[in-house]
DNA sequence: AGGGCCAACTGGTCTAGACGACTAGTCAAC
DNA sequence: GTTGACTAGTCGTCTAGACCAGTTGGCCCT
């Protein structure tokens, strides 16, 4: 139960909108704001918290696009039914997807080096083909038991310090962002299904042939640089790819 | 090139932050705004069309929203790099699907009954058990050749009405949209690989244990209810799946 | 009883400002 | 030459209103 008669949303270093998310985020979480019903109406928002209607809007606006909420003219606002997986619909590494799928993530780093960028690299990191990217090759494991096969090539300015980190314990994304400065926006990520090879088959404890997800996927960051080219061969048998897709106005 | 003195955003019955919004998006495709290039600030573009700022921010929140700007506090408002493959991030059908690959979709309807709903259908529609649902099975087709075998089960009040619709010519998406109005807003699907069974293989013109890709699709109304559950298998040699991933605040 | 109008709600669009935070360039003081 | 202050420009947040558009339910008239 949220306590009413403590809640601000004027008070602190953060913006009203955002702690209004937040606050909304909570009651609905916590379900004393049940699916499929109405929260208070903007105008009612607006009194209870002191604050204006854009500001509150701007709050609402967020959680609809988020898939928390959503609108009807005329009628209110109200709370959306829960995602069948929410946690998994986000942008993640591996480390942070296999979390939230409670299963133990490990990863065995096979290579990590500095290497001129190839033909496919360079073009999706929007880069002149043959600089030099930071690859890194991992085995990932669940539960302890091999369940893909990474290969990932970075590039930023300075990326080659990342040769001195320790990428069987510590999360690319995390680096990437809190480390070396540049948080991530979203990627464009390509999957299909093919037959282990024979290489792959070893390493992931399969037959050759035997079915396997492969995806490539690049990486933006806040600033609309790639910053990250990955490919990776999953299980067929052990990996489900969850995914959001939404229905555009754009032309 | 668009002609600077004829455009207005103050006139017409669309609101002004669309009009807006494909006014920047046509300069930005016809390539007058190159990627990474600054469009006009906030503030001129108040001036230039003579709208508020408020209204011009609703604009180009959109826009960075989708993918089109990305903006830097200080500096100002960018066009961002084009996607690998923009017309398919968004949640279409088949027949769009196909289109924006530039391959021509042909489908035959295999059989199409109301059917009581199963455990898992009802459970992801959010049905009772049993309640009957519109059931068709589809084999898709690309350039003649087969593509993918889809069964789609669709609930909403008089849907047994889709039996008398052609669906080997007719999109579902665009019926369900238009003639039945129930406007889509996004979908969750589940992607994941395997072998063909025995049928399948048939169907599809593979042999039984080819990889194949398995997607399982629950697509939402603008109401956020579930109005579709579709499962396909799609020809893993010919397929590939694209999506866009979110790096999102929800915590 | 039925039909139609109207009032009171809801969210959707828009205005004309305000101040804060951040960036980048200039220029004076050291 | 380097540093630091200032300034002008950018986006970020926020206000207190306005009117429009769609929904709902009640009330009156027939």
């Amino acid at each position: 139960m949220v306590d009413p008669t403590t809640e601000s949303v004027r008070a602190g270093p953060l913006p009203r909108y955002h702690q209004l998310k937040e606050l909304i985020r909570a009651r609905v979480r916590a379900g004393e704001w049940a699916p499929g019903s109405a929260i208070p109406s903007e105008r009612e928002l607006t009194e209870r918290y002191r604050i204006s209607r854009m500001t509150a809007r701007q709050a609402l606006t967020d959680l609809v696009r988020e898939g928390v909420l959503y609108r009807e003219q005329g009628r209110g606002t109200f709370v959306a039914q829960p995602r069948i997986a929410q946690q998994l619909l986000h942008l993640t590494g591996f480390t942070e997807d296999m979390r939230a799928r409670r299963q133990r993530p490990e990863a065995r780093v096979l290579d990590a080096v500095m290497t001129p960028a190839d033909a496919s690299t360079a073009d999706r990191l929007r880069i002149p083909p043959g600089q030099p990217v930071f690859r890194v090759r991992r085995l990932r494991l669940a539960d302890a038991e091999p369940l893909a096969v990474e290969t990932a090539a970075v590039s930023f300015p300075g990326c080659a310090r990342l040769l001195d980190e320790d990428l069987a314990a510590s999360s690319l994304y995390g680096l990437i962002e809190t480390k070396y400065g540049h948080p991530l926006a979203d990627a464009e990520q390509e999957v299909e299904a093919g037959a282990a090879l024979t290489d792959e088959a070893r390493l992931l404890d399969l037959a050759p042939g035997d079915p396997v997800l492969r995806t490539r996927r690049v990486t933006y960051t806040q600033r609309r640089q790639p910053i990250e080219y990955a490919v990776a061969v999953y299980r067929g048998d052990k990996y489900t790819f969850y995914t959001r897709i939404v229905r555009d106005g754009a032309s």
